[in-house]
DNA sequence: AGCGTTATTGTGAATACCTCAGAATAACTG
DNA sequence: CAGTTATTCTGAGGTATTCACAATAACGCT
């Protein structure tokens, strides 16, 4: 931990990758999975860049194993997610989503305009959707959610195209 | 409301196929939309039928119009989910499910073995899960949540078949 | 370290779900 | 009842994802 050598800095936020490369090789091994490359780099790729889909994951890992297939990546994001190393999920009118928390009780806001993601820590309290546990015999096991939302960007953007209809600004002539 | 002729009673809970046409015929015209026998067979089709794919809607109306097509159906769906007279989710691994339910607040419980849905009163109070209302600055509109869960007769089925992997029941010559 | 076993990946193709452009039809207006 | 225009139909196309089988490489053992 307090070593300066070049290889234990990075950008991303304290850990190093080979310290996340450690990790999930134990976390691959004890879910009786071999540690391959092609696993670690999908973690890599996803942990570097949340929220991605299947197909710019593939783009990311490419850049360290170029002659990876997609049909590769499908499989390792499926038996990843199968074993809640990942966790996907699926704003409606895009494909899946992938990304790296997993454990906590986080959710997601998505802009209806623009797609854009972010997470939301659920505000209210530990895990307050889980409470109808019991519903119809069923037992509830985890609640993904997913808020339909309106980004500010989008927001500002239409409140501007509102106001230049029937304002002073814009679109004199059609 | 106290007429007793065949065609104020029906199975369903209360109100005719008739009553329920001239509510939608009412609300797609208030929504600018011509009232066509397509979308009223399919709104029907949606009701009677809650939590269905495209593909059942389409068995479901063709039994009223035989030569309806897959793809009218995709039109008419989005274009009511559109307008919210539908509401349309999707839990993992499922094409879209549609149902009639729009204007209250509730959720969906989904088994992760069988596929099974079931509807949820969200059990908190009123839109518990809407709480974060702002959050990186998207305002939010609506939150839809699948709870993961597990129905009683696959609970009831996994028990069975742990229980005969080691104990006296069941599979004795396979 | 080398070797065998078996999970994993690659190859090639196929599927499911959904959408598009343009022509034909039918619902509403006056 | 006739005209206008939304809606449906026809036919094709596309994207996300999965499948079966052959080739490869990770791990346990000596």
């Amino acid at each position: 931990m307090t070593s300066l050598t070049p290889e234990t800095t990075n950008p991303h936020g304290g850990h190093t990758l080979e310290a996340m490369s450690a990790l999930w090789s134990g976390e691959l091994r004890s879910h009786g999975r071999r540690v391959t490359k092609q696993r670690l780099a999908v973690l890599a790729a996803v942990h570097g860049h949340p929220h991605s889909t299947a197909e710019e994951i593939v783009q990311h890992v490419r850049e360290d194993l170029p002659t990876i297939t997609v049909q590769s990546i499908y499989v390792v994001l499926a038996d990843l997610t199968a074993i809640e190393m990942l966790r996907k999920f699926q704003p409606p009118g895009t494909p899946g989503l992938y990304e790296t928390r997993t454990d906590d009780n986080h959710h997601h806001a998505f802009c209806i305009r623009c797609g854009r993601v972010e997470d939301v820590d659920c505000s209210v309290g530990e895990a307050p959707c889980l409470t109808p546990s019991e519903s119809h015999g069923m037992t509830v096991l985890s609640a993904d959610i997913v808020y339909r939302a309106i980004c500010a960007d989008c927001a500002a953007r239409e409140a501007a195209e509102q106001e230049s209809s029937s304002g002073p600004t814009a679109a004199v002539a059609p």
